[in-house]
DNA sequence: CTGAAAGCGCTAACAA
DNA sequence: TTGTTAGCGCTTTCAG
């Protein structure tokens, strides 16, 4: 069994220097045509492939961009590394995707292995990441941006969309309708900023509302089972909420879900909000009303900030994506 | 400005030589622990980060995988990559993907790039690649993987599902339910083998049903918008079909939210049955029938089979993943 | 347990 | 246009 070839053998084939295979390969234009189509038939005679690894060490550059992300199984961090791949693409820089699944040990190990293999810069989601993680960021110096949110006063350049405004348009929708009483159903938010953001937006509006405005919390797994499971408790003790917010689309799925199943309707019994707006959100049933994050959108975003930084070394900045509020059929005004 | 700290940086300052750093990073067993404790020190004080790179060179692994997806955007390859991506963690592999909106072209320029960049093996969907691109597989001889079909005959190890089965299931169905007028509703199938190995198993069964059974065939964009286009061409021009079959559940959501703006009922109207079972398509309206393909599985599957080529060197068998008919609310027995 | 030294495969001056 | 050569940063024998 014989070895891969390596330059040598390639130069010693052709019959010329290791430098002018080297050329073939990266400045063809530099090399006599003559030359080059013999390098070349010595390549492929000796089936080479030049060594990643050799060329980087040399380079100094991987061209690879690294994200974590809680998973892939939902269609919003999916969408967003299909924008961030396809721009990362045209930047000729690849992506490799680590899953943490919200877990800061798993986030901190994910990001070892990532400089491990010659990532150049990371990609997190959200911006409270653990002590650690921090000081890993900073001893290795590792260019690294956080998206899903926007906060001016982030630890790392945060490119996202404002999540206390998020809620609030979706909040202020439903008043403008004259609910008043609602049922806010979440995912957990240990690990969550994003979450936790939007709760404390609503707790706000609630002290500032002053008695006009009341919420039921409900915390359940990021699920069609746990928005299902929410609304399950929701009408085992009822209270007189008129609407439902739920913080993503597919837990508002799964709350429509089960408020059919019981013989309730939407928006009827209950006028239903989301977060979110999946693909699948419009032709929901009802086509559900729901709060657009431009995800695909900061996806390219993230990827042209990270590309710029790999380039000329100048940490980028904040950048607050636009959000907006798609009302469709699941909310209505309050029945009176 | 000084550059990045490297063995000898890190040796000279513990007082060591660079073997002995080398050892603390990978075998610190075999290092005093006094020394061990000199050399993390020096390593923290000039924030000492290992090339990648370099690494890689001496070893010869860079433990990255690649993977050409048609798109992320799409909730079942965003589940496929996701079991993969946990379980090439799981064997200290990363996984980096890149995304080829099926075009051949494409496909070939990202398996360049990921061989550039070093990976070690590569997973590819469907099992119909350019000729270049088999060629270029075969003379680099980089382990290659095929997904989302089983297909004995195939030019790599296939990991997936039979298509041919699964549409027959999803048309046995409806068969059993009385229909025989059916409408099929399909992706484009230029440059991908399971749309058509579906639509042939489909005319095949035409056939020989002998006149008991016929079909309109929708082409259509795979997405929602496809889906509910073809379903506005399919009552622009209606025949007497009583049921649609989809090639994807997108494609079914898109149709039956078509058929409810239009007044028309699921599934008094029409039978509707997809193909794919995503996590939404137990709670759309009416909750789907569809035949659920195990995708995350497959991924982890994938996963396992080129961690060992990678190990061993021995090329994987074929690998068959189960399939079966979810039967939802979305079918029922032909109104007579 | 530790060190010296020989590469790994390639790029990039610098020469010719 | 082409060749020579000195590394890039690390791993890995082989000695001690």
């Amino acid at each position: 069994m014989k070895k891969r070839a390596n330059l040598r053998d390639v130069a010693q084939r052709a019959g010329v220097s290791v430098a002018t295979v080297s050329r073939v390969m990266n400045t063809p234009a530099r090399v006599s045509p003559d030359t080059r189509n013999r390098v070349e038939a010595a390549m492929s005679d000796l089936r080479f492939t030049p060594s990643a690894a050799a060329r980087a060490i040399n380079t100094g550059r991987t061209q690879t961009v690294a994200a974590l992300l809680p998973t892939l199984a939902n269609s919003t961090f999916a969408r967003f590394a299909d924008g961030l791949e396809a721009r990362l693409g045209a930047f000729g820089l690849s992506l490799v995707v680590a899953t943490t699944g919200e877990d800061p040990e798993v986030e901190l190990a994910r990001a070892r292995q990532m400089l491990n293999i010659g990532a150049e810069a990371i990609i997190v989601t959200g911006a409270s990441q653990s002590a650690d993680f921090r000081a890993f960021v900073e001893r290795h110096m590792v260019p690294t941006v956080s998206v899903s949110l926007f906060q001016q006063d982030a630890w790392l350049p945060t490119i996202g969309y404002d999540n206390q405004k998020a809620v609030l348009l979706a909040l202020d929708h439903l008043m403008q309708l004259g609910h008043h009483k609602i049922a806010v159903v979440h995912g957990p938010h240990g690990h969550n900023d994003r979450t936790r953001i939007r709760l404390e937006a609503l707790k706000q509006a609630e002290v500032a509302a002053n008695g006009a405005l009341t919420f039921r919390y409900f915390e359940a797994p990021f699920s069609v089972q746990g928005g299902s499971e929410a609304a399950a408790r929701l009408l085992a003790q009822r209270g007189d909420e008129t609407a439902v917010l739920a913080f993503t689309d597919v837990l508002a799925g799964g709350v429509i879900h089960r408020l059919h199943s019981l013989g309730l309707k939407v928006p009827q019994d209950f006028s239903v909000v989301g977060m979110e707006d999946l693909p699948s959100s419009a032709s929901l049933y009802p086509p559900l009303t729901t709060v657009h994050l431009p995800v695909r959108r900061m996806g390219e975003q993230a990827a042209e900030a990270l590309a710029q930084w790999l380039d000329n070394g100048i940490r980028p900045d904040h950048q607050e994506l636009p959000i907006e509020l798609a009302a469709r059929s699941s909310s209505v005004a309050r029945q009176t």
